[in-house]
DNA sequence: TGATGGATATCAGAGCTCTGATATCCATCC
DNA sequence: GGATGGATATCAGAGCTCTGATATCCATCA
């Protein structure tokens, strides 16, 4: 099997082609793409701890502390205790935050939309769907 | 557009878990995927700059110096400079090496055929198809 | 001959990502 | 009550990845 015959190959480069222009999307605003990321589970999950976020991105709770502890150093988030369980650290989005996510989020948007608009709905579906199985195939055991 | 919805979150997580399962299979060997990637590369280029290695791994030259750095660290690449152009460095894979790449080898060629039977002919050609596309969208400026 | 541009290489710095280990809190079970 | 297990959190370390800057070599061109 030759390299370029590799399914895997064409995945990454999808995957890195992707990260590149999200990059360029949100660094206007100053943002890297995790933290873009954070910042939107953040918006949908106001005080979320750091442990529900990293699943939400797909990431582990040790990157995600990484990722967190920049944006408050941005002064873009801010971590609470918990009232009940001081174990627990709530997040918040800054006011700053909150104009910085929304800033960056019309680039990224735009940037899923172009990708959305070059396929017609069965594309789409089926482009998921073969994505999908090689989840499927690739996670068992 | 909801978050689920986003054809980018797919890409993202087939890349993930083909990572995952790509390193493990690798591991046992010593080898992290990025280095594996250099070692077969480096198999099929002896002699490759560090330059050329980056093209074929899609990566930066700067990163795979880091690669080749620890991979010079391990026993498993000899850097040498070039006759002709002593700012060229070659790189070879050592007797070490060799033995290395093939042990992983074996592994994560089996993690791209498993991935492989998961779909026919026709359906490995449409997702080639429509991952290209993404790449094609995405880069364009 | 000398300047330009395209290769190569590397240093410096920031950020992301993982594995492994450890500590605390809380609910559950015995 | 005390032990267990599953959450949370963090520290430590290694490795990958990028951007930006700089230096060298060589071929080309004026």
């Amino acid at each position: 099997m030759r390299s370029g015959d590799r399914i895997g190959g064409a995945i990454k480069r999808a995957e890195q082609d992707l990260m590149a222009a999200k990059s360029a999307a949100v660094r206007p605003a100053g943002l890297t793409v995790p933290q873009y990321s954070a910042l939107l589970a953040l918006s949908e999950n106001p005080g979320a701890p750091a442990a529900t976020l990293a699943r939400l991105c797909l990431t582990t709770p040790q990157t995600m502390t990484t990722i967190l502890q920049n944006l408050v150093a941005l002064g873009l988030v801010e971590r609470t205790p918990n009232q009940w369980q001081s174990n627990v650290l709530e997040n918040r989005l800054t006011e700053t935050g909150q104009a910085r996510f929304h800033e960056a989020d019309r680039a990224a948007v735009a940037v899923e939309q172009k990708l959305a608009d070059a396929f017609s709905d069965e594309e789409r579906a089926q482009l998921r769907a073969l994505l999908q199985r090689c989840s499927d195939v690739l996670s068992q055991s």
